[in-house]
DNA sequence: CCCTGATCGTGACAAATGTCACACAGGCGG
DNA sequence: CCGCCTGTGTGACATTTGTCACGATCAGGG
C-alpha cells in the first residue's frame, strides 16, 4: 500500500463491512491497490458497519450478509429508510435467490458473489459507484424463480426445529400449543415438497428462506 | 504493494489454495503488499493446489480445508506421503477440534481462522518458513479435548440423517436393515448427549467430526 | 486363546412426529 | 359486508423415531 494517490480524479470512498477479519483485511488490500479506491472504514459486524457509512457517508458501502449483531441486509434496509444515498454492494458466499430478492428491496444496486474473480470487485465499485447495477448474471435469471411459500411463523419454527429442537420446546419458546406447532411443519414440510422436518429446513436453508 | 521487494533477504514463495475467487485474489493480494513474500501460484481447487505445489515447490502453502476436488487436509496428507518438504498452512472458517486433528496429523505447519487480524497470516508465513509452528491459540487448548467418539458407520448414518434422510431409506442406501439404522443412531444420540438424530448432526458438524 | 469392540440383526415398547379434519378469531381486499 | 388467508387450537390416527435387551459374527490385541 502507500501508493501515493493517483490524484487525477477523485477517489471512491469505500466503507467493508465483513466478519471474518482475515477475508476483511484482504479486500481492503485488494481494493486500496486500485489507484481509485480509498477505504475510509472498515467494519467486522453490522451495528459496527452502520454507524461506520453514517459517520463517513461513502460513496460504495460494501458488505457481507451474515454478520453478528446485524445482517448485511439490514444494514442495507436501515440505509435506505434513512434515505442515505450511499451504495450497497452485497458481497456473499450464498447464491440464493431469496437473499437477491431481499437485497434488491433493500435499495442494494450490487449483488457479487465470494467466488467471482478478484478483480471484477473493484471494476463494480467503480460501476455502482456510476449509478449502474452490477447483479451476478447467474443469479440475475434465476431469482424471479420462485417466491419464499413459507409464512413468518412457518420460518420461524422451521429454524428451530432445523436445529434439532423437539415440537413440545418450540412451542414453550413461542407460547403456543404443541399441535400447533406440528400443524406449521406439516405445512412447512408439505409446502416444500420434503419428507420430514430435517429436509425441510435444508431445503429452505438453501433457497435462502430461513 | 509495489513496495520495491526488499532484496536484502530471500523472497519467501507461496502457493495460495481458495476455492472462494474473491477471497482467493484478496489474500494474495494481502500478502504481495509485503516486501518479503511472492505469490508463485494460486488454485481454486484441491487438485490444482496438488499440481502448482509440486510444480513451483514453494516454501509455504496456505490452504482453505472445503474446496471441490480434493480437501485442503487431503491435499496436505497427499504432500505429506510424498515426503514434500513444503510447509502447509490451513487457513480456514471452522474452529473445529476435529479438523485441527487432522490437520496436526497430516504434518501441517500452521492452523490460522479467517476471523484472526488480516497482518497476522503474513507473520505466520514467516514462522512457519522458520520452521515453527503456527497454531490459533483458542484451538491449540481446546484441541487435545474430545476425541470423536463415534464410529465409521455411526458417522456415515449420522451424516444422512443429518440431511432428513429418513432411516428406512438410509438402510436401503447401504444395503442395512432399517432396525440397525436406529440402532446406530441411538448410539450416536447418546454419545454426543443429543435430543434426537438432528442436534446429533448439528453437535457432531459443530466438532468437525462430520 | 480369550476379551474387546465394531458390525449387524430382532423384537418390543414408548415417545415424537406427520397428517387430517375441523373450528374460530382477526384482518384485508373487493 | 363477504370471502379468504393467516394464525391458532383440538382430537384422532398412522408412521417414524428413539430406547432397550439380547444375540451372532469377526478382527485384533494381549
Amino acid at each position: 500500500m502507500n501508493t501515493i494517490p493517483k490524484t487525477g480524479r477523485k477517489q471512491i470512498r469505500v466503507v467493508i463491512a465483513e466478519d471474518q477479519g482475515m477475508v476483511l483485511g484482504a479486500l481492503a488490500a485488494l481494493l486500496e491497490i486500485e489507484g481509485d479506491i480509498t477505504v475510509v472504514a472498515r467494519a467486522r459486524n453490522g451495528k459496527e458497519a452502520l454507524r461506520a457509512v453514517l459517520a463517513h457517508k461513502p460513496d460504495v458501502f460494501i458488505t457481507d450478509i451474515e454478520m453478528p449483531e446485524m445482517t448485511g441486509l439490514d444494514v442495507a434496509v436501515e440505509l435506505k429508510r434513512q434515505h442515505k444515498d450511499t451504495r450497497v454492494i452485497i458481497l456473499t458466499t450464498f447464491a440464493r435467490a431469496g437473499y437477491l430478492r431481499r437485497a434488491l428491496d433493500a435499495g442494494a444496486s450490487g449483488y457479487l458473489l465470494k467466488d467471482m474473480r478478484a478483480e471484477e470487485l473493484a471494476e463494480a465499485v467503480r460501476r455502482v459507484q456510476q449509478g449502474l447495477r452490477v447483479i451476478d448474471p447467474e443469479l440475475a435469471t434465476e431469482a424471479w424463480g420462485e417466491p419464499d411459500p413459507l409464512t413468518d411463523r412457518e420460518r420461524q419454527v422451521l429454524r428451530l426445529a432445523g436445529d434439532g429442537v423437539t415440537s413440545l420446546d418450540i412451542a414453550n419458546d413461542l407460547g403456543l400449543s404443541e399441535g400447533t406447532i406440528r400443524n406449521y411443519l406439516s405445512e412447512a414440510i408439505s409446502k416444500l415438497g420434503a419428507a420430514n422436518r430435517t429436509e425441510a429446513a435444508r431445503i429452505a436453508r438453501a433457497k435462502g428462506w430461513l
